[in-house]
DNA sequence: ACCTGAACACCGTTCAAGT
DNA sequence: ACCTGAACACCGTTCAAGT
């Protein structure tokens, strides 16, 4: 673990101006938004937004990052009110529903979910991983859940729940009735 | 249904052209290739591939459609070869593995089953989608499948699994693993 | 150390001029 | 009727100059 040093004055206001535009425009454009907008949005210099984010998805990730943390919290919730497996259930309704819902969340879930190396180290792909696995590993423990299925599977099979309900009707209405498909399908 | 007049041989020449190089580039780069490349390779002005495809949707479709026609045949062929359920379950596979392995494919299909006016009316939406109708109702008649789903819900949902594997591995390995999650939740 | 903004490359789209 | 390609707008990315 590296220590950071505290930033400069001026940069950590440029940074926190960067993540506010960035939400902004993500939100009104989705994941694809104008880089060089967000920039004159927040009052930068096109370079200032590369020196703190050198990529698109850094900068997705860092703007989204306090919803993912929520997603995430609200998983122990649910599991101290709910059975093991209707906490998972409603869950993975949660998180679909957040997902389509607010624009260009669902992109930085999809990676964050996806194989392959570096996206397996962010701080959402482990946040949101860490919550699926603890509500996963309670409900096959309670034997409501197929033992042979991974959490990161689960997720995966969510965020094409959540792609699915997407084509329906472009905002969530199909999710509880596509995700409890899904639910039978993973029946023990 | 209008009539189409026959194009003027250079432009019947440029058409063609202009689909080969699109299937090409499609192949190479995805979905999103550059349209001013695929005019540079087919030897045409930009002018007229907006001519010929004022939108990239449009091009993207004329470009698969003999892939799309070849899918939709298949169906008969399994529902000749194999009980109602277990063709409509070999031909989801199969519309998986080739929507994932054909570069700019799954983009297609994916519009081309969702919600949303013009999209049905396209010609590749509306081949899959008499495809899917069919197996779907047999496999509903033979007590298989769940009377209460909707061909174009099969649909959606498969493109759904389609995207879980995807994410998984980047190639279909986990198609039939997911899809047969799939089938299990669909069973009456 | 950090910021700015001009500069470059690339792409989509339109349209006047040409056959 | 159709084609061409220059022109325009827009965007991502880099980097020399500035504080």
């Amino acid at each position: 673990m590296s220590q950071v040093r505290p930033m400069r004055a001026d940069a950590r206001r440029n940074y926190e101006r960067l993540l506010k535009a960035a939400a902004v425009a993500f939100a009104e454009h989705g994941e694809n938004a104008s880089l060089d907008d967000i920039a004159k949005r927040a009052g930068v210099g096109s370079g200032t937004l590369y020196r703190h984010f050198p990529t698109r998805q850094d900068l997705l990730e860092a703007a989204y990052l306090g919803r993912i943390e929520a997603i995430a919290a609200r998983a122990d919730e649910l599991a101290a009110e709910l059975p093991p497996g209707e906490a998972l259930t409603e869950w993975l309704n949660e998180l679909c529903v957040g997902t389509i819902q607010v624009r260009g969340l669902k992109a930085l879930v999809g990676s964050a979910v996806a194989d392959g190396g570096s996206a397996a180290l962010t701080v959402c792909g482990t946040s949101i991983k860490g919550a699926a696995t603890r509500l996963v590993e309670a409900a096959q423990r309670e034997g409501t859940l197929r033992p042979d299925v991974e959490p990161i599977e689960v997720l995966r099979l969510a965020h094409g729940v959540a792609t699915a309900s997407e084509l329906a009707d472009g905002e969530g209405r199909h999710i509880s009735r596509y995700l409890s498909l899904l639910t039978e399908g993973l029946r023990p």
